[in-house]
DNA sequence: AACATGACCATTA
DNA sequence: GTAATGGCCATGT
């Protein structure tokens, strides 16, 4: 494990995301003040096991699910995020302008 | 130390 | 609307 600062700085920004919100990974960045590490996140995300931070809450800029490895991973978040009264439309992708978590 | 990989974003055509 | 390009950095081998 051995959670680098970058990485404890991410999830505290995740963790911060209020429930019926989303963030993108961009966002989730800079307010960890890291902008333009977007990258870094869902790397951080991806090594994250912690069930504490609310992981799902974070989607790309394009307001859909990113995939990853194990399958199920994207659309548990599906589930997670349409039980927390966020809505997909027939696209299969979030509204931004509507969900879009602002601080 | 070097190389390759990765849940990405913004811009341009 | 899609396609391609550049940039940014941590992790594992």
């Amino acid at each position: 494990m051995t959670a680098s600062t970058t990485y404890r700085d991410i999830y505290a920004v995740v963790s911060r995301i209020p429930r019926g919100t989303v963030a993108t990974y961009g966002q989730v960045a800079q307010l960890a003040g890291l902008p333009g590490r977007a990258r870094q996140v869902g790397y951080a995300l991806s090594e994250l096991d912690d069930p504490a931070v609310p992981w799902h809450r974070v989607i790309n800029a394009k307001g859909e699910i990113s995939p990853r490895c194990g399958g199920e991973g994207d659309e548990l978040q599906r589930l997670r995020l349409e039980d927390e009264e966020v809505r997909f439309d027939r696209h299969g992708r979030v509204p931004l302008e509507r969900y879009r978590w602002r601080p």
